[in-house]
RNA sequence: GACCCCGUCGUCUAGCCUGGUCCAGGACAAGAGCUUUUCAAGCUCUCGACACGGGUUCAAAUCCCGUCGGGGUCGCCA
């Protein structure tokens, strides 16, 4: 049985590189049967907080990633000791005492050659040579990472560790450790890093870093998942937008790629907006809900979803990330709009007061009001006018919405209703007879 | 600095293992156009890469060596 873990350390949120290592391992997991092991890396007690553990666990389930087993290093501070005693016990380790008398255990490092044969990288030779002795049990009694991780890793049976690039350097000082402990190797696949766009490692610094903050921003977590899979993996017959069913089917860790890759914004809004137009409708709106009543724009106990649902529809084609329809469609929700000054200044700048008149005249008396009739009805004037159309549909837009963006005018005109539309293009009506 | 990893269009990649079918394919971005009611979407086209230098070979993006460049690690952090 095939057993991969991933262990992050709640000293901060979910990162984006945590995330695609969580992908990796679960799909591998997925792919050959096996189990995904989570494991909470929480050995310094003053940095490891219980909201980040909270925010990993519900990253890692947003992002679909569901555990088997789930374990925690604090909890196992006696197990470590045990381990760290037996290799005292062998001559394998000492103590070193410190200024204030507490001890700590050290191990030995014996000068040797070792390869590692990597599932990505393939073999890696190391000189023993230039590694330190290594501290396993630090003078406060808790243990250092490379020996809990390694104790952890052969107590839970873990065959396959899929970590990052950096822990590279630290798999010859874990493979002395399982050496000296009697522990069967597991085998190893280092995946390369993900890299800012400026260069260097992602940080706050270099664009958004924790999957919360992806989640906040309106990504869909299939996007997102499917973003970060192509980051150093592909599916291959360039295939780009894949189903993670299909992807469990496909993928193979040693087709990985060994080189680190730059985290491409513009693709993941690319396909963000790919996954958008192809979603259930119903389901982006039960999404966008939450977001109206925050916003304010719907009341929580009493909105027509309905109503919701049509707009999405609209919108759907169109967005890149999901907020971008709160903010796109919030014409719809709010009695005063906001005109933008630019779009007022180039389509409203004239007095369109006639034209205005005729059209909310023409619609109040269409006995069906559907998009199909506003649009009739609308044509029959410019054509009576002799006008292009364009050249009204652009100010009756940005009088309607505020905006020179968004669905097709006729669709706007039907949703939003005979009277707001008439009430909005009446303002232009009324403020044109009232000045000079 | 030492050790380790990596090096195909601006970016993500296919090809590399098993040299010829690759004057290197796809996608994102960019540019142009079509469509059109704006934006988005869609469609068409354009721009654009084997880091460099040596080998090996009839033949190299593919194999070998070196250089350069990028990244990572050198904690009683994880």
């Amino acid at each position: 049985m095939i057993r991969v873990r991933f262990a992050p350390s709640p000293t901060g949120n979910l990162h984006i590189g945590g995330g695609r290592t969580a992908l990796f391992n679960w799909l591998y997991a997925q792919s050959k049967n096996g189990q995904f092991i989570l494991r909470i890396e929480d050995t310094d007690l003053s940095r490891s907080k219980k909201e980040y553990i909270d925010e990993i666990l519900n990253s890692l389930r947003w992002l679909g990633f569901e555990w088997d087993e789930i374990y925690y290093q604090s909890q196992r501070f006696d197990i470590y000791k045990e381990y760290a005693q037996k290799v005292l016990k062998e001559d394998k380790a000492y103590i070193e005492k410190s200024e204030s008398g507490k001890e700590a255990i050290i191990f030995k490092v014996i000068p040797q050659k070792i390869k590692i044969i990597d599932l990505i990288h393939g073999e890696i030779e190391f000189d023993t040579l230039v590694i330190k002795d290594q501290v396993l049990i630090k003078s406060d009694g808790t243990p250092t990472y490379n020996f809990a991780c390694v104790v952890d890793d052969a107590l839970t049976k873990i065959t396959h560790i899929i970590r990052g690039d950096d822990h590279i350097s630290n798999t010859p000082k874990q493979i002395l450790l399982y050496q000296a402990l009697g522990f069967p190797l597991p085998e190893f696949a280092h995946l390369p890093l993900i890299m800012a766009k400026e260069g260097g490692r992602m940080s706050k610094r270099k664009g958004a870093t924790a999957i919360t903050e992806y989640r906040q921003m309106g990504y869909l977590p299939q996007a997102l998942v499917n973003f970060l899979m192509l980051l150093g993996w592909s599916p291959g017959e360039n295939r780009e937008i894949i189903d993670i069913k299909e992807a469990i089917k496909l993928f193979d860790i040693k087709t990985v790629n060994k080189t680190a890759a730059v985290m491409d914004m513009d693709k993941l809004d690319w396909i963000n907006n790919q996954y958008l137009k192809s979603e259930d409708p119903q389901s982006l709106t039960d999404a966008v809900i939450p977001m109206l009543i925050e916003k304010k724009y719907i009341d929580k106990d009493n909105f027509d979803r309905d109503y919701i649902l049509s707009l999405i529809k609209l919108f759907q084609p169109r967005l890149t990330v999901l907020n971008d329809f709160v903010d796109w469609a919030d014409f719809f929700f709010l009695k005063n709009i906001t005109i933008d000054p630019a779009a007022e200044q180039k389509f409203l700048a004239q007095d369109l007061s006639k034209e205005f008149k005729l059209f909310i005249d023409r619609l109040g008396k269409l006995d069906k009001f559907d998009i199909a009739a506003i649009e009739a009805s609308f044509r029959e004037l410019v054509a009576e006018l002799n006008i292009q159309a364009k050249a009204l549909i652009h100010p009756i837009r940005v009088a309607l919405t505020g905006k020179t963006i968004g669905p097709g005018l006729f669709e706007v005109i039907y949703y939003l209703g005979k009277e707001q539309t008439k009430e909005r293009l009446m303002k232009w009506v009324k403020q044109r007879r009232g000045s000079p």
